[in-house]
DNA sequence: CAAGACATACGATTTGGATCGTACACGGCA
DNA sequence: TGCCGTGTACGATCCAAATCGTATGTCTTG
């Protein structure tokens, strides 16, 4: 099977992949409930983005219910490797270096963290 | 001094930022040209984005010339720090260590940058 | 069966960023 | 002086993403 190259979602597109990232198969509802649908946006609203999704080959969809099921038919890791991968581009001329650099200045990150981003570095390090 | 909060700036907003930050003060045709002006881009394009920054206080500019010389008004290790702490928040949930584990799979880095990376992270741990 | 709740479908509209074209000002030089 | 080359000013337009409203279909249940 061919995975799909991952696009670029937008903003808007972003947020409802990770809700179904995070939780599965969903219905619009459950997704647009997850987003917050107190914050003013119209259930029809998300209904639409997910068809569009659905359209753009980004979400697969089961209509055998009433209320269909939506899956992301775009793999996370990779979708976010894109994602991360154009950002050091825009922002940081490319260097992974100077986008870590000013991530760690701009978050508070604890011990623990710290350490497990060494540990990561130093595994990818033994890699070669 | 109060300084402003950095705002947001857009696509094409970072683009003239990074110019200006690399190359100081600017007219509006150096910074169009260093943009890669052979882009099908037209020069007014660059001059009103350029006006409307100035107006937005991302720019300052001297007009006792001709040419008008700009300069950025926002600090560059803020703006980015800005720029990749809601990165991390839309993308990796706030957490800086999921985000740098996807850069890393994202990116191919070679040993020195990852032996920087390292040393970063040491220091930072160190500061406590 | 009828009504209300809830679902999809989909055209229309809004919005903001980016782009462009044209008008007009100014300075240098043949 | 009169004409270019080069600037700025700024309204108009384009465009994609996001949003919304309405039409319509289908369960469920009283």
């Amino acid at each position: 099977m061919v995975r799909k190259r991952a696009p670029q979602p937008s903003e808007a597109e972003l947020a409802i992949l990770r809700v179904l990232w995070a939780h599965g198969p969903s219905t619009v509802r459950q997704v647009h409930e997850q987003l917050g649908s107190g914050r003013g946006i119209r259930y029809t609203t998300t209904l639409k983005q997910m068809q569009l999704m659905a359209e753009k080959g980004m979400l697969d969809r089961d209509e055998t219910q009433r209320s269909h099921v939506y899956v992301a038919a775009v793999d996370e890791a990779s979708t976010k490797e894109t994602l991360v991968g154009s950002f050091i581009d825009r922002v940081f001329d490319g260097s992974t270096r100077k986008m870590v650099l000013h991530a760690l200045a701009a978050r508070e990150v604890n011990d623990e963290e710290l350490a497990e981003i060494k540990r990561i570095v130093g595994q990818l390090e033994k890699r070669k």
